[in-house]
DNA sequence: AGATTGAACGGATTGTTGATTATTCAGAAA
DNA sequence: TTTCTGAATAATCAACAATCCGTTCAATCT
């Protein structure tokens, strides 16, 4: 990733400064342009347009979130459960802390989001594969019981919509919107029903 | 509340038409004023600000919404998993044809949410208190078992944001929507640990 | 040939100005 | 006195001009 194509690199390594020091809408592409020394009309031989780098940038990063949920995913020593907790857990404190850290992290995804609506349905579809290969192990050691694992991993999803995108939604705190994750997951795990009380608790959440 | 103070009623009565015609931004104070033959400044005797009389047609429509719920949280002859299937379907669709038959609602409930941020919430609080009469219920007839009803109703209602103001956030269709919906109950209710495998499918959702 | 430039195009954005409108309040009507 | 008015005010909005910037491409360089 880091490695082929230098010069495609000068340019999001540009980009990736300007964007984060001056916004995405306040960086001209002749800035960036002329940060690699080259000029603007260059950049459409490396990208098509102004979005892609900033594609480009999002995407690299969040491949590194994905390997780190795929590592979660497979920990051993963690129940299923442990591990689904654990797979939400870090997708809200990873956006929260993101979109804390740095207010231009929130300009881009808002950009990308709108001008690129699919790019949020790829994230999703990766995920979901995560999920479905949790859902697959956990069958097996018979702790979850999941008909169509593709479909649960979609309502999973739909249900903790809201701790996706948190600052997009509400106004909550972190030690807020994990108390309610802790709590959506609990019933999302156990269901209304009577039945098993599960004697594992809530799991720390602070 | 339609027989107490005349002139509010017919205030809200003028705004409503003038509201639902040309949109709350495109309505005048000095318009709905003439309507009722009286100048724009006696509209303040009644009303603190404008926002005041949309938020007053709101509530008087979200009354009837409530009442409609109150209704069916307490049907007879439903399961307790039935009743709140039909409080959140019934939630979803007025939602969804609300917004879908009248473009002006849309502009009115954006500019509420925007401008009185705690309006929603007790909006969620006033169906919260519904939810958990049903719960008591469920568990009486030990249909459900609840540790803290009052956090599992917020819980419920965290899980199912997506289906809240459904064109907010996302471009699906009303079927798919429900078929959504349905799944998230489901999960909801039944969990994904292994146990009754809830002899009762789906309900039906087209 | 292929790679690179930078001036030129047009769509979007910004700044400015003038008009509109929500709200107030001193005073007129009842 | 209480109820209402409508002109005054300050904030917002709409329209227009000027500028800016993403993108293209004919010309230049290697």
């Amino acid at each position: 990733m880091a490695e082929k194509n230098t010069v495609r690199c000068q340019i999001v390594e540009a980009a990736k400064k300007r964007f984060s020091h001056f916004g995405y809408a306040k960086t001209t592409m002749a800035e960036v342009a002329a940060d690699c020394s080259m000029s603007p009309g260059n950049l459409y031989r490396f990208f098509p347009g102004k979005l892609d780098i900033a594609e480009s940038i999002a995407t690299e990063d969040y491949e590194k979130h994905l390997e780190a949920l795929r590592k979660l995913a497979v920990a051993p020593n963690r129940t299923a459960r442990e591990r689904l907790h654990d797979l939400l857990f870090e997708e809200l404190r990873r956006t929260y802390h993101k979109l804390e850290r740095d207010p231009r992290a929130y300009e881009m995804a808002t950009v990308i989001a709108h001008e690129r609506p699919q790019y949020a349905n790829w994230m999703l579809a990766n995920e979901r594969k995560i999920l479905v290969q949790l859902f697959d192990e956990a069958e097996q050691r018979g702790e979850f019981a999941i008909d169509d694992k593709e479909i649960t991993a979609e309502m999973i999803q739909s249900a903790t919509m809201k701790f996706r995108y948190p600052q997009l939604w509400s106004k909550l705190t972190l030690p807020k919107l994990e108390r309610e994750l802790d709590g959506v997951l609990k019933l999302l795990v156990n269901g209304l029903c009577r039945g098993r009380t599960s004697s594992a608790g809530s799991e720390a959440a602070a």
